[in-house]
DNA sequence: TGCTGCGGGTACG
DNA sequence: CGTACCCGCAGCA
């Protein structure tokens, strides 16, 4: 390993597989991995990870998102597309203020049985969110078996609220069957709670999905489990978007087999999730961004961050129309109808209008008489340099603006894909917290290295 | 019943 | 040719 490598390690951005230059399609990948990505199971963004083939997960090709397999014609290489996420159709609140945000079913079939049910909330109709994140198509993951590694690829960003994970809604199924002979309430609810406010105060840290972060959710995660039937939990989940920013990998109990093997190395979680989203335009941006002093750790004063920032608090754009993405696809030839959706300002013409000038009625804000859950996203794109071949650097700055009434999530993301080191860098003002979000007693400290009040924007 | 992976096939650019 | 997507099938839980 060289010395660049041996200072990468230290790195705890920089996952396994973003230090390698390589891509699912080359005929060589990588060889004698000394060191694997733990496994990762929210990626988002154009992120490569290498896992180990011991890796249960990686074995299973899992993922959070409700991927589907598609056929690519390549059995070397398995392919899978995101099916996105099945959502109330009226967008409603859930009494707990959160909104129905199902897994869309993977068989054709079950899914399209699926969307026949009714909101439990409000009895509207069900509608899948599809996702088009990948340049107007579903993000894509590729797998690929090579030698003792697995590795991974995904392109795309998702453009939609998270899903139940996998587990969770498993739990659910199991849960609905044990419903039928037992009864409906149990002293249980009170953990349940708990654990519901932990998702919602971690599935809003912004992407510092670092590994710094990570300790305390593996070492709470088990610890809830223990106490909650994980059949119990909840089957709705965080307000719409804020989940995206998780940076702790759920706890779910398939989730982090490193933990149970007694892997010290796994505490600390290597890989970062490093995302990026895309806005679909349309919106209209409320302008509360500046450029805050905040500090940063050493891993984060990336030079090539700084400007970007600078950029992104100039970049505001006077109207709704935010199609200043247009370079995201790797090809740099979104499909025509994904044009369409970059000029126009209801980008999805059919049914798929919740990031339009209406999200606001589909998903109203979640405190009465607050402004309207509108959401700002700017992305601006920046061709700095290639890297190799037709790759490109690409700065990447997102922000997200919320109202106050909910998580404020605002993102810098630097992304160079897809040969090289990924950085990410957020910030976010105090979240909403309930007095049970941190009776872990484990010290966030590092997962909000930057925290601000709303005023301060 | 649903998830998963495979593979034949079509459509499109 | 690459990509997206549809479909059916089989194995499995």
């Amino acid at each position: 390993m060289s010395r660049a490598e041996e200072r990468e390690d230290s790195d705890c951005v920089c996952s396994v597989g973003m230090k390698f230059t390589w891509d699912i399609n080359d005929p060589k990948l990588p060889q004698d991995m000394k060191q694997f990505d733990s496994f990762q199971e929210w990626t988002d963004g154009y992120v490569r990870f290498i896992y180990s083939a011991e890796d249960k997960n990686a074995q299973r090709h899992l993922s959070g998102w409700a991927m589907r397999n598609t056929n690519n014609h390549n059995c070397q290489i398995l392919k899978k597309s995101c099916l996105g996420v099945v959502i109330c159709s009226r967008g409603c609140s859930l009494p707990d203020g959160s909104r129905l945000q199902l897994r869309p079913a993977i068989c054709d079939k079950a899914r399209q049985k699926q969307q026949k049910k009714l909101c439990p909330s409000c009895n509207a109709t069900l509608e899948l969110l599809p996702c088009r994140g990948h340049s107007g198509y579903p993000v894509t993951n590729f797998w690929r078996v090579d030698g003792k590694a697995i590795f991974f690829q995904a392109k795309g960003v998702h453009d939609h609220p998270r899903p139940e994970s996998k587990s969770e809604t498993e739990a659910r199924r199991s849960s609905v069957k044990r419903r039928v002979n037992s009864p409906p309430f149990t002293p249980k609810r009170r953990l349940i709670e708990t654990q519901v406010s932990y998702r919602r105060t971690h599935s809003s840290v912004p992407g510092l999905g670092c590994s710094c972060v990570c300790v305390a959710p593996q070492a709470l995660g088990p610890a809830l489990l223990s106490c909650v039937d994980s059949s119990d939990r909840i089957s709705f989940i965080e307000p719409s978007f804020p989940q995206h920013y998780p940076a702790f990998q759920s706890p779910e109990p398939y989730y982090n087999p490193h933990n149970s093997l007694g892997d010290v190395s796994s505490g600390i979680q290597k890989p970062s999730n490093p995302r990026l989203y895309m806005g679909r335009p349309g919106y209209e941006f409320q302008g509360y961004l500046t450029s805050p002093s905040y500090p940063m750790t050493s891993d984060l004063c990336d030079p090539r961050v700084a400007p970007v920032l600078g950029s992104s608090s100039s970049s505001t754009p006077s109207s709704g129309s935010l199609s200043t993405s247009s370079s995201f696809d790797p090809q740099g030839k979104p499909p025509a109808g994904w044009k369409d959706l970059l000029k126009s300002s209801t980008p999805y013409g059919d049914n798929h209008h919740y990031y339009g000038a209406d999200y606001p009625c589909r998903y109203p804000s979640n405190a009465p008489g607050s402004p309207a859950a509108l959401q700002t996203i700017i992305t601006t794109t920046t061709k700095v340099s290639p890297t190799r071949g037709s790759d490109t650097l690409r700065f990447i700055t997102v922000l997200k603006s919320w109202p106050a009434s909910s998580s404020y999530s605002t993102e810098v993301k630097v992304m160079e894909e897809p040969g090289g080191v990924i950085k990410s860098l957020s910030f976010q003002p105090e979240p909403l917290q309930t007095k049970t979000e941190r009776a872990d007693g484990c010290d966030y400290r590092y997962t909000y290295p930057n925290t601000y009040r709303y005023e301060d924007y």
